[in-house]
DNA sequence: CTCGTCATAGAAAACGTTGTCTAAACGTAG
DNA sequence: CTACGTTTAGACAACGTTTTCTATGACGAG
């Protein structure tokens, strides 16, 4: 007799004591893929009802292999972008009946490279990457190396809002235009009469800065406008504060600029309040705009003009792409579209 | 000669034979928990290398039992304040060693159910349930089910942000006070003038809802003024849409209430777009209180005020409590407080 | 009546680890 | 020189499934 005090959970071989058969039959109901005697299947499923049994995933692992389990990384879930990248990811997953396992890095890739060790020891089917990263030598070899790993394994590397990382690298890349989006949302702010628009963002080696920052740059050179060095706060963290200090910082100088871009919605808030603060209008004194569309630009008054960036579709993109990928192709790469749209922060520069 | 083409990810059998060394020896070196010769460590450690061999979990999982995964269920991760209890359960899961599934429901208690039996399945060391629940007597007697199955399993079962269960229920509680809120916040008003407070929030069984609405309740009757039951909006979604709709339905009418008390920050929201929209001023004209504490009370303008939930911290305890949890101790509760923060949506009424 | 053919059920071998038990060297104390 | 630790390494049985492969009745056709 068993002691119900012990704390294990009931296996197969429980349920097929109890039923009276053998451990075959019991695993032939569950799995529903054999035919099985009405009435034996009964007295089974009475048995794993009473028993309250579940497989054991682990069990089931060793022998299949292939796991139904897919991992994404992430700086930070509370981001409200990646916030709806990572809904996307597991809305996408669960359809397919894959379960989700998240890691947070802070940014930091030793802490992303513990994760997808974590993950491959998981088995997990696909790593998704959502979000950018900072480029250069060592972040690419050290890709390609883990792009290599995971296809070895049977897995797959997915990028999730960063570019490829070249020719022959097993990994699957879903990243949306940020240089098309700048490009557009710079020649809106041109065509409302602004040529001194002070450009407030992260660091040049962070992929999604250097996609917006050359947009930006494009479109001034295609419209004919000089860019002028000086009108660049770069290197900042993407949070209200930073924005804040930034455009505090300028406007106790003379206000050389009337318009602001903000490379994060989150940034554009903080720059916002530090117009306010300083006395002037938004827009009437300084148009301001941002990038991401998340629901804040919407609360915020004015209403934040902004560009449209797709994260949740980018999840859902990302996860077909990598679980319904033919199995010949090495590599996959798309791109999705991103669009202006247009609130209230940003208008013609009062005349001076 | 392995075929280099095949997909599988290499066992510890192969790096044995690579090194040339037993099993057991290589499962040795990786956990050094036992004397390996300071030669063989290495040899070993080079193939492991070369190989580029991680255990495979499910295989420890089979033999050990105790498994580093916990999982974590919630309605949508988008939503800013569940966000912040992720991040809290993320975070101090991670500094354990323990890795995080999660799943979410979109409130559909089959959903969650789903979800439930997949953590079983993965032998998830604790549950943790984020988020308020509907209240009623099936939702009692699954989650005492629910509870139970766990703990017979050696798993744990963590409401987080909800009310426990009862008596004898194995399950860890961790909520915060949300009557406690409610009721500061309401005196808080009633304090600066206000006697007609229209009260908008989501439906009386949701147990969120619940708790803020019997502070609200209890405020005004402790302070002695009597509850207009026209002045309450309920069963709303927690959404800026639906704030916004039931307080301009509100203001067409005559304004017969001088505050908002908007039950999440996101509905307060929508109901301050409401009031400017209805070309009213907060606070002059109609003050706005919210709860939570979002980042979006910050960038609102005016400022919002609004209860402080501390929502990380409730994600990091509820790791502690359950995965810290003393052998013998079958219920634990604890509740943590929460404080008004002041900022300027609210004011005195103006004189009529 | 006998011989396939079904339909159903059991036996047993994987799957990749860990941990326990055993064994071989090699020193060293008596 | 023997006896006995110590150190190091291997063999092997779990762990809970799935998946062949094999076995048993029952039943219909010849």
């Amino acid at each position: 007799m068993p002691d119900d005090l012990d704390r294990r959970q009931s296996t197969i071989k429980d349920v097929a004591e109890l039923a009276g058969v053998s451990l075959s039959t019991v695993s032939r109901v569950v799995a529903g893929n054999y035919p099985v005697a009405r009435s034996t299947r009964s007295r089974v499923q009475r048995a794993i009802e009473e028993l309250n049994y579940v497989a054991n995933t682990h069990a089931r692992a060793l022998g299949g292999g292939a796991t139904r389990t897919v991992g994404f990384i992430v700086n930070d879930v509370r981001g409200p972008a990646f916030a709806e990248a990572v809904h996307g990811v597991e809305q996408e997953a669960a359809r397919r009946g894959h379960i989700c396992l998240v890691a947070t890095t802070d940014g930091d890739p030793a802490r992303e490279l513990a994760a997808i060790q974590l993950m491959r020891e998981q088995r997990a089917a696909a790593v998704f990457l959502i979000g950018g990263a900072y480029d250069n030598a060592a972040y690419r070899t050290r890709m390609a190396d883990i792009a290599r790993s995971l296809d070895s394994a049977g897995s797959r590397l997915v990028l999730c809002g960063r570019p490829p990382l070249g020719d022959g690298i097993p990994a699957t890349v879903v990243e949306y235009d940020n240089e098309g989006g700048a490009y557009a949302l710079t020649s809106f702010l041109v065509g409302r009469g602004h040529r001194r628009i002070l450009y407030v963002g992260g660091h040049p080696d962070f992929t999604t800065t250097a996609g917006r920052l050359a947009g930006f740059r494009r479109a001034l050179a295609d419209l004919g406008h000089p860019v002028d060095e000086g009108l660049f706060e770069l290197g900042l963290e993407f949070t209200r504060a930073s924005g804040y200090e930034r455009v505090s910082a300028r406007l106790r100088g003379e206000r050389d600029f009337t318009a602001v871009f903000a490379e994060t919605d989150v940034v554009a808030g903080g720059a916002m309040a530090a117009v306010f603060d300083a006395g002037l209008s938004v827009p009437d004194d300084v148009s301001i705009v941002g990038y991401d569309d998340i629901p804040l630009a919407t609360d915020l008054r004015p209403g934040l003009t902004t560009v449209r960036v797709p994260y949740e579709e980018l999840g859902r993109t990302a996860v077909r792409a990598a679980l319904d990928r033919p199995a010949g192709r090495a590599e996959q790469h798309q791109t999705l579209g991103t669009h202006v749209i247009i609130r209230q922060s940003a208008e013609r520069p009062a005349q001076r």
